[in-house]
DNA sequence: TTAAATATGATACGCTACGTTTCGATTTTG
DNA sequence: CAAAATCGAAACGTAGCGTATCATATTTAA
């Protein structure tokens, strides 16, 4: 008296490109999209730990047994929503110059950390310390990106004989980034646009090699 | 029929100083050191968002009430026992030299943030980010007290002409230490001796006056 | 020595959200 | 039309929340 499965596990989640998706209703899109707009303001407005999946499908007009069926975790759809709506706010401008580039990227940067970006990624990094599936995701998906266009653009500098060649660039980049995600996380001080300048000033001006 | 309140409200919580403690059972010393005891331990084990009042309780054979009557809440506990047990760890040392002092400091912060310590923090921070209570006590009894320390020497090193005057001393001490707290967070890259020594050379070298 | 005051651990309360399962209804393809 | 897959709704047992009540134990003042 087991139970009829018929040939796959029914629990694809959100693999776009499916084997046997020929038979059967479709999945509604635009439950996809109202699941993921109201996970980001369940973040903002509750923080990661506060979301539930319940609240979730409550916010999207859904029933729960659609979130469950397309995300295996809490961890899952809130990182889809994150690196669709978050994510793509940072990106970095090319005005000829790779210091000026980074300064101004920074500076973009900060504005999202002042708005509700901030709070997302804050509460996000947050889950971090107790998900390790959100943890992975957030280092692989969202910041192994924004680093390697980072370093992209440090090979730059480096190639134009703008900056030294012999830094560690892993480290110049936590030293350029992880203030400002540092006064995001704890709010000892504010984060605005002075800070940045005295931060380049500080940190880069002297690995000039004009 | 209402219930005779004598004269206090019964929850005086962890206050040391009371007025009317004269009369009636004393508070156990044990449980409580018991229960700060068991609260380290479970932060460790499982993370801020995952110690439960009921959990601590149980480790340290102690009745829930217990804990209710002295702390007013999860995040007060858990800061209280992070405070008695962590905190510590990080002193400064006295080299005569300043910017020695800052680089011993730090490596003794490096070794706290890869040994338990690291994920008692780490785990901590991740609970200020929906814990308004807990980020302020963070702030407030933890992180303002050790930058006061490295206030005082960095002060003591621009008397003695060691490093620039002109220097923004929170955005610096941000510089030194936000690197650290961002890899222990992200855990994209380790904290190493090394690493601390690139770090003050970097950021630190070029302000000396000498 | 007695009475009042306070702390203790145990137990039970109603509440909320968990993740799963079942259900009839609805779409989609063959 | 039949098979397949999705849909929202509802109900399940479990767990921990913070509170309240209770009999018992300890401490001090009268």
């Amino acid at each position: 008296m087991s139970r009829e499965r018929t040939k796959k596990d029914p629990k694809n989640f959100a693999d776009e490109n499916m084997s046997s998706k020929s038979v059967g209703r479709k999945r509604c899109v635009i439950a996809h999209q109202n699941i993921l707009n109201a996970a980001n303001e369940l973040l903002i407005e509750l923080g990661f730990s506060n979301v539930t999946i319940e609240g979730i499908a409550q916010r999207a007009g859904v029933g729960k047994t659609t979130i469950y069926r397309r995300w295996p975790n809490k961890a899952s759809v809130v990182m889809d929503a994150f690196l669709a709506e978050t994510a793509p706010q940072f990106p970095f401008p090319d005005t000829g110059s790779p210091l000026e580039d980074f300064r101004q990227q920074i500076k973009l940067v900060v504005k999202v950390l002042n708005g509700q970006g901030g709070r997302t990624i804050a509460t996000l990094l947050g889950g971090c310390q107790t998900d390790k599936e959100l943890a992975e995701a957030f280092r692989s998906r969202f910041l192994a990106v924004r680093r390697l266009e980072s370093k992209n653009v440090l090979k730059k500098a480096m190639e134009q004989g703008k900056i030294s060649s012999n830094i560690d660039v892993d480290l110049l980049l936590d030293v350029l980034y992880a203030p400002l995600y540092f006064r995001l996380l704890i709010g000892h001080a504010p984060l605005t646009d002075n800070m940045v300048d005295d931060l380049i000033n500080l940190v880069m001006a002297h690995l000039e090699e004009k």
